[in-house]
RNA sequence: GCCGAGGUGGCGGAAUUGGCAGACGCGUAUGCCUUAGAAGCAUAUAUCCUUAGGAUGUGAGGGUUCAACUCCCUCCCUCGGCACCA
């Protein structure tokens, strides 16, 4: 019969919230940190997707908390960002308001669903009391010259009107919204990631994250050690920054980038032409330069030669937009025998190539080898020459980093003030009086022209100097989506305390998080930006561990019926609360964690819901039929369950501890099972299926199951007596035979060899070898 | 182009210190139940050979081994990321 998972569940949900059942209360150890990437409350709620990584977290900490940990699992809002503030532009109401009423909608989305959190530390990031801590860390970065203010020609948003960071450019798309970006100059807030690189970098390994992210970091803070040499143009020393030191007798031009400022200063014939390709080079989107990879183009400064140092050959001088002005020091000595962007260029500027390592016929040679044509170091290793060239030209050691700088601040209304103010005397003064709250306006429309919304409102704009008293005005740029979420798994562990972001002790105890779920979307988003201002904290002091997050799993994406990623426009969505209003909680936990394993993408097919739900109601048929049974076929069986599922449990293999389930009520069948067997099947269930089991384990008679301990098998009763060997002949198998445990090779061959089906394939053919596996199997080889 | 993950029935997937490939679920078929349907229950379900029984089979090809989904080499394809970083 169908069990009433209606109101079954709608009962131990009141029972839990009644009892403030989750609520961690002490600093008693062993703690566990269990973490998800809290959710930005959107209008449409969240998906079913959403709640794959929930459910998972949400086992990880029951399966905890039973096992005797203090467990800490949280979640909050990180509810700046645009959808709120473009609604706003639309409707007009307050994005405060909207986002009241989204995160009341999804806070009971998760309590619905019978989710583990302790609410009494729901934190939301466009609380001033929250946000009061995000500024309070931007003036620390501000004190420490980490935070500074420039002009910049930064990526642009038109649609979203206002600029982005170089992790929010997408394939020269903005991140939210697709438009293509375009470069503008502002003067920007901009944040000196790139101090932390090599602490970035390091520490990775000290990390337990899926290769693909650490990978994902690695390449994107892009680490290269090389030399920085002196080319000479005129009598100006021109630095360049080479990896390859052991290939500069192979260079045979020089490159500057439009950015460079030598250009300026040096007289050069063709003037014109060249100040028309620095402008068109300036004017490309990030999206033409990409197009454009293959086909590079560029302009020689005429009546201009530099000099090649380890020789003293005379080299033209090229500008082209294929050299970054923002990398190394915008200018490279180009080798196009051992450099494919240099060979490209070269043939199509008819320039001279000089093989000096080894030569292949019509492309670049970029492996090392030993070199040649090198006056004095011919016959070296590239390795050796590398050192012995660069230190022959005094050149400078030096490492370079692809990371750039984190551009910061935002032209929007909907995000944290940057708490500085800009007095005409005393300049960029931090305005500590914190938080520095977010005015009301009455037109959220951004300017478009680099200024935020707030700088309409002249009443917050306009403010006394707090050094000097005179006249200055509010910095009215906001700080992008991702500050918020750059340290709110630290306000978790005091998330009240209104005289740091939180108490010395108790981030020492709690830190850092022991487990991290979300998407892989964030891999140089939020998880880099989170491990800097950790890092800088961490330097001050205010924090006890170098990283963050110890252990981090992404959650593969549901993908809706159609095989698309599930989204709003495309009207695919599945939400959680249709799937509980028809099967309940424990049906849709169950099957987003049978779905498949949980770091794959996997499609949605509402069939393998039924089946799960079916899993559910033979469960609850199972338990009353044997409530009050005293026989027990099962003992062995369910102890045997216990170790499957505690081991799939360990390495977050749920969908085969679901299976594990399923196969136990299938052997189950009619068999009789006594409470003990009922108890452990129920506590090893009950984190994937709460309700159930706490419902079940009351109508056996046990009382409340919240305070259970995760049980232990008994490893007598699942050792085995007899095994059942596999026979094979030449490889095949052909036999199967039962002995007992440990018998010897001699024991299971005469055994093996008597019998009818072995005698078949054996017959009129001699044995060359016997082989033999202890409890497994006998391979029997025939001679040819 | 570079980096990473992956390729197993009709579908989602299981099994890797090398040892019965296809657990579990979905779907499908047949039967039971039902006035009928739905639900439920039972049985079957990798492919090929008419069957007993056998052969083949984990993207393709090769190799190591008594034994390969698992290890090695070459290649193909899919997904994700990066994108002229000298």
């Amino acid at each position: 019969m169908n069990y009433s998972f209606r109101e079954i569940e709608k009962k131990w949900q009141n029972i839990w919230e009644k009892e403030k059942t989750y609520e961690t209360k002490d600093l008693f150890s062993p703690k566990y940190y269990v973490l998800d990437m809290f959710p930005y409350p959107s209008g449409a709620g969240l998906h079913v997707g959403h709640f794959k990584g929930y459910v998972a977290t949400d086992i990880v900490a029951r399966v905890a908390r039973m096992q005797g940990f203090n467990v800490l699992h949280p979640m909050g809002w990180d509810a700046f960002g645009l959808p709120a503030e473009n609604y706003a532009i639309k409707t007009g109401i307050h994005p405060e308001i909207t986002t009241k009423k989204n995160i009341d909608n999804i806070r009971n989305q998760m309590k619905i669903t019978g989710l583990s959190y302790d609410w009494s530390r729901e934190i939301n990031t466009t609380d001033p009391n929250y946000y009061k801590w995000t500024q309070w860390i931007f003036l620390r970065l501000l004190e420490k010259g980490l935070a500074y203010k420039k002009l910049l020609p930064i990526n642009w948003c038109p649609s979203c009107k206002t600029g982005l960071a170089n992790e929010e450019v997408i394939d020269g798309k903005c991140e939210r919204c697709g438009t293509e970006t375009t470069k503008k100059d502002i003067e920007q807030w901009v944040l000196k990631i790139t101090d932390y690189a090599e602490k970035l970098l390091e520490d990775l390994d000290s990390l337990d994250w899926p290769d693909k992210i650490k990978e994902m970091q690695k390449n994107w803070i892009g680490k290269s050690e090389g030399w920085e040499i002196d080319f000479k143009i005129n009598d100006i020393n021109v630095p360049v920054f080479t990896t390859r030191a052991d290939t500069l007798f192979g260079c045979t031009y020089l490159v500057l980038a439009p950015e460079h400022s030598l250009i300026s200063k040096l007289k050069v014939e063709n003037k014109d032409e060249v100040n028309k390709y620095i402008e068109k080079a300036r004017n490309k989107s990030e999206r033409e330069r990409i197009s454009e990879i293959k086909d590079k183009t560029g302009i020689e400064l005429k009546g201009i030669k530099a000099i090649n140092p380890v020789n003293q050959k005379q080299i033209p001088v090229f500008i082209a937009d294929y050299v970054l002005g923002h990398y190394g020091t915008g200018a490279v000595m180009a080798v196009p025998a051992h450099d494919e962007r240099d060979f490209e260029f070269a043939k199509k500027y008819n320039l001279e190539i000089i093989f000096v390592i080894d030569s292949v016929k019509d492309k670049a040679f970029v492996e090392d080898g030993i070199l040649f044509n090198s006056g004095e170091f011919d016959g070296l290793k590239s390795f050796e020459a590398r050192e012995n060239i660069g230190e022959f030209l005094k050149g400078r050691k030096k490492i370079n980093y692809k990371l750039r700088d984190w551009i910061f601040s935002r032209q929007r209304y909907w995000g944290e003030p940057i708490p500085v103010i800009i007095c005409e005397k005393c300049g960029i003064v931090p305005d500590n009086n914190l938080p520095v709250k977010l005015p009301y306006v009455e037109k959220y429309e951004p300017t478009g022209t680099g200024e935020s919304p707030l700088a309409t409102i002249d009443s917050w704009v306009n403010v006394d100097c707090p050094k000097c008293g005179g006249k200055a005005k509010r910095e009215t740029n906001t700080m992008p989506q991702w500050a918020g979420s750059s340290w709110y798994y630290l306000r978790f562990i005091d998330p009240n305390n209104n005289n740091e972001f939180a108490e010395k002790e108790k981030e020492n105890f709690f830190m850092p998080v022991d487990l991290y779920v979300g998407g892989a979307e964030h891999a140089v988003l939020h998880l880099l930006y989170a491990r800097f201002w950790h890092k800088f904290l961490y330097d001050l002091g205010f924090v006890s561990t170098k990283e963050p997050f110890f252990k981090l799993r992404n959650i593969g994406l549901v993908l809706a019926s159609d095989g698309q990623k599930m989204s709003k426009s495309k009207g695919n969505v599945v939400s959680p609360d249709e799937i509980i209003e028809k099967y309940g909680a424990d049906t849709l936990r169950m099957y987003e964690m049978f779905m498949g394993p949980f770091e794959q993408a996997i499609v949605w097919n509402e069939q393998g819901v039924k089946g799960v739900h079916k899993f559910l109601n033979r469960l609850w048929d199972f338990v009353i039929k044997n409530k009050d049974e005293e026989l027990d076929e099962l003992l062995v069986e369910v102890n045997k369950l216990n170790k499957k599922v505690s081991e799939s449990v360990e390495k977050m293999k749920f969908n085969t501890s679901i299976a594990f389930f399923m196969e136990f009520l299938n052997y189950a069948g009619d068999k009789k099972a006594s409470k003990n067997t009922l108890k452990m099947l129920l506590l090893l269930m009950f984190p994937f299926a709460p309700h159930i089991c706490s419902e079940l384990w009351e109508i056996i008679g046990c009382g409340n199951i919240m305070v259970e301990k995760w049980p232990e098998y008994d490893k007598r009763l699942i050792t085995e007596e007899k095994v059942e060997i596999i026979i094979q002949v030449d490889g095949k198998l052909r036999d199967k035979v039962e002995v007992d445990i440990d018998s010897t090779e001699e024991t299971v061959k005469s055994l093996v060899l008597q019998r009818e089906i072995i005698k078949k394939w054996t017959e009129n053919k001699e044995v060359s070898k016997v082989l033999f596996v202890p409890n497994k199997l006998m391979n029997i080889i025939l001679k040819k």
